[in-house]
DNA sequence: ACTAAACTGTTTACTAGATTAACAATATGC
DNA sequence: GCATATTGTTAATCTAGTAAACAGTTTAGT
């Protein structure tokens, strides 16, 4: 840049003369697809199913029994209150219960129900199917290669 | 499922005994990706730079110019009426023109202004930069391939 | 030429997701 | 013991986005 001096006006000729290609960006072509992706999880789970974020709520207080409720907003990448009407409405529908915890009266553990399983277990095949089938164009390498390279940035990124 | 019968119970225990693993779902994976690559272009654009949708609809009016309001919308897969803010935003700084079209008053196509052209040609520089550098460990290679499997998603649900 | 249908940009009202700041209760480190 | 930190929670606020309605305008069918 500095170095430039009769060469300003055709560096900047050049600069603007590339075509503007939005799909050069990462960060475009990720929300592009995830809007897709988080529209047909909507369909799938219908109506009143879950939100997505209630949905990876519930799944990780089923591999987590017992979590915090710091630690599954850690774990989900969000703030503690913003997961407070979350863990209402998984509670509200009977899917988890808020329980105390012996050594230390602040936390209070998510327990999933046995309904809280089941439901979970359900709603679980429904979106792999559905993703199965919006994605049946990518073969199972590509898929592979896709979550590997999405886990590649949020490794970088976390 | 309506042909199991004493194996039912077997059935659910095998259902419930697979660790849920939410990582197993691009969706989740999509948006945690989209969080961080997102988060750093609004660290790389700084306090009052554009925001995500904002770059990208000016963007696409640098590279097609005297685009309507409503054909930008459709490009960016969002509402008429939430364009209007963008746009509003855009023309206020003075970085496009709303301008009415000879044949068709009720349209009136989008202009980049020069210093349209030219701040957009910096922001890109700046973001491309940024994304360079967040994606440092994804080899040219795998950047290609991401963004080819992202067009693929979108290929499919559009 | 007339009328019905469709399209354009816009406003308004609303929803969802998320953050920040504050708070009371409780626990921990020195 | 006392300062500091942590937990769950509420309240206020922000952003992104949709849906519905509207006036002005254009297009299509007859």
């Amino acid at each position: 840049m500095a170095s430039l001096r009769k060469t300003d006006r055709h560096a900047e000729d050049e600069t603007l003369g590339e075509t503007p290609d939005l799909e050069e960006f990462i960060g475009y072509n990720l929300k592009r697809a995830y809007v897709i992706v988080q529209a047909d999880f909507r369909r799938a789970l219908g109506e009143d199913g879950f939100a997505p974020r209630v949905f990876s709520a519930l799944s990780l207080v089923v591999q987590y029994p017992n979590v915090t409720q710091s630690g599954l907003a850690r774990m989900l990448g969000i703030e503690r209150s913003g997961l407070v009407a979350i863990v209402d409405e998984l509670e509200g529908r009977g899917l988890l219960k808020r329980t105390n915890v012996p050594g230390d009266r602040r936390v209070q553990a998510l327990v999933p129900t046995q309904k809280g399983k089941t439901v979970y277990a359900e709603a679980r095949a429904t979106v792999r199917a559905h993703e199965e089938q919006l994605l049946s164009n990518l073969s199972a390498d590509e898929k592979a290669t896709l979550m590997a390279l999405l886990a590649k940035i949020r490794a970088n990124g976390e």
